[in-house]
RNA sequence: UGACCCAUAGUGUAAUGGUAACACUACGGUUUUUGGUACCGUCAUUCUAGGUUCGAGUCCUAGUGGGUCAACCA
């Protein structure tokens, strides 16, 4: 765990806790705490992920609890392996262990038939052989009630057969369903008796071609619950209508009595994490991929830079609630860069080359100048750059005619070069189209950065890089994915229409320090007054490739915009 | 024309019947060899109307506003 996070401790509770020590009080299930987190694999984790993790791990952990890892993959059309798979590299990316082995719905559809079967016996399930269409056309309204099916009333023996029929292969997909036979009329639509197990001739990630009916979510979730001991079982909002349910399965099959509880889950402007749309990014080619370093899926955070402990802090300051909410950015980034200041190596990087000359700096020499790795860490020591008469400065750094409250270099204007000497610009040059090609500058050899005893006050440091050693560089730029806050909070319009076009500048001009070479590819860095990157996969030994996680915080061009 | 959930600064989260607090943002300032960092300051009488109480953001009632629910998805 972070120093970061280790300062934020919060003592206020949220209502889960609340719940949770109301229950150790109470001496329920003799204070034990077990949660779980229970994806279906048939996608990528993403931020509104983290936050179910977080919150089930974090509160488990805080309570001397366990958390278990289960697959929800009771419908096989949808998932796979490969799902699975990246799901755990995820969790444990994030930080987090969970209990055991990971566990899987489909292993417990032996127990789950049992419970079906336990069910039909005591008259409370019933197979019903109408359509889709008639089933629709018969649960009603939420302001009209259900009609009751003609199979209704079948007998226990009746269902009974049927049932092993469905589960011996014997019907096609479709032919009939298994209902709970609770009550047509209520007002929750979803205790109008909801269909608990269908018939699907599909191969199984995990059960391969064992079963050819498999449950629903209801009658697996609180099932599994169940049979894990688990004591407290959250979920998101959504999921309240199905707590009634929940329930009465439970009390129905006289098993463990877990409880649900549900939470908002967590939204955060210019994101989107709706499954679907994501998929669409992804083959429309607007993206790279499901890690592209735009994308909010956790493959794509950690692409981009990201710090798990960004991200769990991210989690621990938005807080446990029930009402709707949209999280900003600028939280985000702000915890992002405060962890990045922390630990990030600086270096020096220029975006826009424009050639400056030391016209007092001896030719043909070049000397080594020591850098700081961390100001905010003399332990991360220091490594070495070259200076020489020909440097390269970034082209926003040098005005002919600045406005005021320019601290950069401008005609007859001092400026300190980051690490090295006092410069103080003499000419410059420029092409026939009137763009500056060169800037000439004298230097004060008595300014020497650590030693400085010229005397002389400057407001602006500039990063700068050596001709005689830098590098070129690919930087992948990168910005939020849409320009409007909830791109698919609109009716009328596509989430597409609001894709930002600008979401990855590509920079190829850009030339580094030749430290960089030596950086690893999870290394954090700071380019100094730029913002913070990482080294991509992409790198070759030819090309280096950075991707930025986020820029500086950057009060002048703030400034400049007003 | 049903049921359920929710409502506190721009955003998000606290305040557990007793002085509305914290973070982010914004704005102003100090420090600084990153216009970064750090630090200081400024910004709400809690959706509305009634009620209970010595006292209500908190409890009650009624409105208003927002969200969710009618997949053989999870």
């Amino acid at each position: 765990m972070s120093q970061n996070e280790n300062k934020e401790v919060k003592e206020s509770k949220n209502f889960i806790q609340e719940i949770i020590e109301g229950d150790i009080a109470s001496g329920k299930h003799e204070g034990r705490v077990h949660m779980r987190f229970p994806p279906e694999p048939n996608g990528y984790l993403h931020i509104g992920h983290a936050k179910a993790i977080w919150i089930n791990f974090e509160t488990a952990k805080q309570y001397g609890g366990k958390t278990n890892l289960r697959f929800d993959d009771t419908n096989p059309v949808k998932e796979d392996v490969e799902y699975v798979n990246s799901i755990k590299k995820d969790i444990k990316w994030l930080g987090y262990e969970w209990e055991g082995e990971a566990l899987y719905t489909s292993n417990y559809f032996p127990q789950l038939y049992a419970y079906a079967e336990d069910l039909i016996n005591k008259g409370l399930a019933y197979i019903d052989s109408s359509s889709p269409e008639e089933m629709a056309e018969m649960k009603g309204t939420p302001t009209k009630p259900g009609t009751a099916s003609p199979f209704r009333d079948r007998q226990p023996e009746e269902n009974l057969e049927l049932f092993r029929k469905m589960k011996a292969g014997e019907f096609p997909d479709g032919a009939m369903v298994l209902r709970a036979k609770i009550d047509m009329a209520a007002p929750n639509m979803l205790m109008r008796d909801p269909v608990i197990y269908r018939i699907k001739h599909a191969h199984h990630h995990n059960t391969g071609d064992e079963w050819c009916i498999y449950p629903m979510y209801d009658f697996a979730h609180g099932q599994s619950d169940s049979i894990e001991n688990i004591t407290h079982s959250c979920c998101s909002l959504e999921f309240m209508h199905h707590r009634p349910l929940y329930d009465w399965f439970v009390e129905k099959l006289g098993i463990f009595p877990s409880k649900q509880y549900e939470f908002a889950r967590m939204n955060v402007a210019y994101m989107i994490t709706s499954k679907r749309r994501l998929l669409k990014l992804v083959e429309e080619g607007l993206v790279s991929g499901w890690d592209d370093p735009r994308m909010s899926t956790l493959s794509g955070m950690r692409r981009r830079g990201y710090l798990p402990q960004s991200i769990r802090r991210f989690c621990a300051q938005t807080g446990v609630q029930k009402r709707d909410n949209l999280q900003e950015m600028e939280l985000l980034e702000s915890i992002i860069r405060d962890d990045l200041n922390q630990v990030a190596t600086r270096a020096m990087v220029v975006m826009d080359p424009l050639k400056l000359v030391i016209t007092n700096y001896p030719e043909g020499q070049v000397e080594n100048l020591p850098s700081k790795n961390n100001p905010q860490d003399d332990s991360a020591g220091e490594h070495m750059m070259t200076f020489s008469r020909e440097i390269w400065i970034e082209r926003g750094d040098f005005m002919i005619d600045p406005p005021k409250k320019y601290f950069r270099l401008a005609p007859d204007k001092h400026v300190r070069l980051k690490g090295a000497y006092i410069i103080q610009a003499e000419k410059y040059l420029q092409d026939e189209a009137g763009n500056i090609t060169e800037v000439h500058c004298k230097y004060f050899p008595e300014s020497k950065s650590g030693s400085d005893n010229s005397g002389i006050k400057v407001k602006g440091t500039m990063h700068w890089v050596d001709s005689t050693s830098g590098i070129p560089l690919e930087l992948r730029l990168y910005d939020r994915l849409f320009v409007d806050p909830t791109p698919t909070g609109h009716e009328e319009k596509d989430f597409l229409e609001f894709f930002n076009k600008e979401s990855l500048v590509v920079n190829n001009e850009a030339i580094a320090e030749a430290h960089l070479k030596e950086v690893g590819e999870a290394e954090p860095l700071q380019f100094m007054r730029k913002g913070y990157f990482i080294k991509d996969a992409d790198s070759t030994p030819d090309k280096l490739v950075f991707n930025r996680t986020v820029t500086m915080r950057d009060s002048w061009a703030k400034m400049q915009k007003k």
